[in-house]
DNA sequence: TATAAATTAATGAACGTTCATTCTTTTTTA
DNA sequence: TAAAAAAGAATGAACGTTCATTAATTTATA
């Protein structure tokens, strides 16, 4: 193996450890010597890296949130109708959330968190452009509610947060009889006509 | 002044000190040396009131949210209609969040880390009953769906945290119309029949 | 192609700070 | 004046980061 695998190999060790610390007792939990023990690497093997716990923090941010897009959009395609795409991202989210139960949470922490530069977090945004531009077509056909798209989002998407939050706090199970309950209300706190 | 009553104010210092220190910079931004300055009082002082960093956040979650609890249910009153006691309650939550912008900050903060005992969020969870109660009548009535009180708040209380963070960050604009078409959207998602 | 030189990667120890907490002393109260 | 409350100094531990040094790898030389 090259060097430059090696490096990225350690690279997303480094960000799966911060990761994983993160979740377990929040971002003062992930000190730079347990990443470093967690990643077997010598604390100071992590600034050749990354520029400084921040520049970590953010790095990683970035790299869960892509991953999380990616799963979203999977099979986009517009030629299909507004809510049949909508209907195919939102359950693509939440498999996602519900697989990769420690990248969600790190992902809702951050929304919540001062954790992340506003900058990167602007840079995270772009992610989700499909998204955005589904909602413009949805609101041109009438189908969509003539709102913000942040209220669009806040009703529709940032609830999944919390629903997978109460499961991992084992007080809710989601099966797919409540998945489509759910689907149910966001789509019902969005569209213009049930 | 009384040594009860100058207890009482100083130990409602300490909380709100804390509060202030907790919305810039998280948690790790809470020292106590901080929290000790800023509430003019000796580091020392603190471990008279507080069993510890843990404990004096646990008791400022559970000061914070009986203080939204009182606020969100001001008036309450059983014998109106579900849809418009609901609508009450909504919107005095919106209003606690717009104008005691810390305390909701604090409180979504705490939603989603792990810097709450799980026993203690379950105690402040108890704060909410009236709501829960609110929405067993609601299904009895056909008028709420009938689905986990965990779905019914994810959709119609929750976001209200996401749209807060937006507005705070100067993202959007929480005017009489968006909050209108916020609760719109809320009650969107949760009522039986549009 | 074998060896020397140069470059890169990685290390563990140590830095100065800051942390939550405790100990000892001083001040206030009754 | 005895007791309670508060203060400030001091604690060891842990923090993020940097340092001088060594190990590993690549490049250049003969």
């Amino acid at each position: 193996m090259g060097q430059l695998q090696k490096s990225k190999i350690k690279r997303i060790a480094l960000l799966s450890a911060t990761l994983s610390l993160v979740n377990n007792g929040g971002i003062q939990g992930a000190s730079m010597a347990k990443v470093a023990k967690v990643a077997n690497v010598s604390p100071a093997t992590i600034y050749l890296y990354f520029e400084s716990k921040q520049d970590l923090v953010n790095q990683l941010y970035l790299y869960v949130k892509s991953g999380f897009a990616e799963a979203a959009f999977k099979g986009y395609n517009q030629d299909i109708a507004v809510k049949d795409i909508f209907k195919r991202i939102w359950f693509n989210m939440s498999s996602f959330k519900l697989e990769f139960k420690e990248e969600a949470s790190f992902l809702s922490q951050c929304d919540n968190t001062p954790m992340i530069d506003e900058k990167t977090r602007q840079e995270g945004l772009l992610y989700m452009t499909p998204l955005f531009d589904l909602w413009v077509r949805g609101k041109k056909e009438g189908i969509i509610k003539d709102i913000s798209p942040y209220l669009l989002y806040a009703f529709s998407i940032y609830p999944m947060a919390f629903l997978m939050n109460m499961q991992n706090r084992g007080l809710c199970q989601l099966d797919k009889k409540v998945l489509e309950e759910s689907f149910q209300a966001a789509w019902d706190s969005i569209c213009e006509i049930k």
